[in-house]
DNA sequence: GAGTGGTCTAGACCACTAT
DNA sequence: TAGTGGTCTAGACCACTCC
């Protein structure tokens, strides 16, 4: 097990060989999906290496989406196919049915949950608020800001804007587990959607880890969601945050013929 | 300058405080885009830390995509205007003019440049595959494999596989700088696609950190894209890993109106 | 009390490159 | 030769939870 043994081959890193051995492990099914990998002083001692080397191995696996870490718990096996599908596009339904992640998430056994980290509230549209709901700076805008979770393992964090005149009302109406959009289709008429989101992935910031309850080393998955009536108002704009390892985007898209040679 | 000066209003660790201090700098402009930040060393002096723990700041800077880091010449902003957008959807037209991202680079005096790291050649298609293509485990597949950089600075590595009877005369054919799918809607006819893709961030393996050119903490986006033909064909299964600080991925969409209570 | 991961220290050597 | 980030060591203390 001595790292120093295997020297010979080796040209990488201490760190990425031990690495290389527990990826082999797991994508093997010598590790199955939820078991526990040994803690950072057990390999440091199976290997040879300081505490710091053995942790940056599990950070990197963390990273790489492989386990997942916890303090006191452990590190464990979180295998590819725990990720929540999150799909986009042609035949998306996810904001015709808000309530339909609540609903997968239900059927795979979990208990969802939603906090909201502010009270949602009418509040004053700044700069940048007001240009992506195109409306006048100061305008009123009904805002939400919560945290989604399941089983007290955070996965999504969610601000949102709407414009006042179609969504304040909410303040004062109960709309019960009604989702958003189809309420503003039975209210508002408003029915065909178009919707736009620009993704960056990166790791998250130091409030963001808090909130989400992720390690310095796991990516997020950031978008900005712009969502427009078919009478071209914009009816939603959101920023979104979700933890990296738990999605995957799907998108589908067509793309339309061109006369050929039409362009250069 | 001293972090325990500020101890009595910090809660969070020293590493994050010097991650704020730096952050605000630069979102307040007090540090343009492409300037050098001080170096690990400089910064464990400045902040009376260990160079560890400067080091853990600058990294996470740059998980979080502010700034750029490399070995001997130092640590850089780069703001987010840097990030290239790749847009797919309604209007999307990466596929139809698949030169675009070249030119898109060339217009921002980037010199881009292609490295197939493997001859593209015939291969007999293994069951994951054949699968992603429709086709029978073993039948003749066109494979390409290479990395898209820009001075230097890869950014984009992609394996694509396309099915052997359509493209495979592409290896006695010289297209030039004919986009693929410009050939294969002249040769073959086939003009409207359909494309879906799914993605997923994490951060690079080894081997993707020495192809990219990145450091264990930068995050990438890895996707797979499916494209179909009119004819409900597979034309392309590609696997792209791309360096996530340089992309925002842009996705556009409609949501069909639904019948008002056609579902529960 | 024992064990987990999270943070931090004060050193060290390396490969690489610009001067 | 000097300076950069990359890697590694051998310790340390912390908060937290489970027993």
């Amino acid at each position: 097990m001595d790292i120093d043994d295997a020297e010979g081959q080796m040209e990488t890193g201490k760190a990425d060989y031990i690495v290389e051995e527990l990826k082999a492990q797991i994508l093997e099914g010598k590790r199955p999906e939820r078991t526990k990998l040994p803690s950072e002083r057990e390999l440091s001692e199976q290997y040879n290496v300081s505490r710091m080397t053995a942790r940056r191995a599990l950070q990197i696996l963390e990273g790489e989406g492989l386990v997942t870490r916890h303090p006191v718990r452990g590190t464990f096996v979180s295998g590819i196919r725990e990720r929540k599908h999150e799909h986009h596009g042609i035949g998306a339904d996810e904001l015709r049915t808000a309530g339909s992640f609540v609903k997968a998430m239900k059927q795979e056994g979990y208990k969802p949950v939603v906090v909201f980290l502010e009270q949602p509230s009418l509040v004053a549209a700044n700069a940048e608020i007001a240009e992506h709901l195109q409306l006048p700076t100061g305008s009123l805008v009904y805002k939400r800001y919560r945290l989604q979770s399941t089983d007290k393992l955070p996965y999504r964090l969610i601000e949102s804007y709407y414009p006042a005149d179609l969504f304040g009302e909410l303040l004062t109406t109960e709309i019960g587990d009604t989702p958003l959009f189809d309420w503003l289709q039975e209210r508002h008429g408003l029915t065909d959607v178009h919707a736009k989101e620009d993704l960056i992935a990166r790791l998250a910031t130091p409030d963001e880890r808090t909130r989400l309850q992720i390690s310095p080393n796991a990516p997020v998955v950031a978008f900005e969601r712009t969502v427009w009536a078919n009478n071209g108002r914009v009816i939603e704009w959101a920023y979104i945050t979700a933890v990296a390892s738990l999605y995957i985007f799907s998108y589908e898209y067509n793309i339309p013929a061109r006369t050929y040679k039409s362009r250069t």
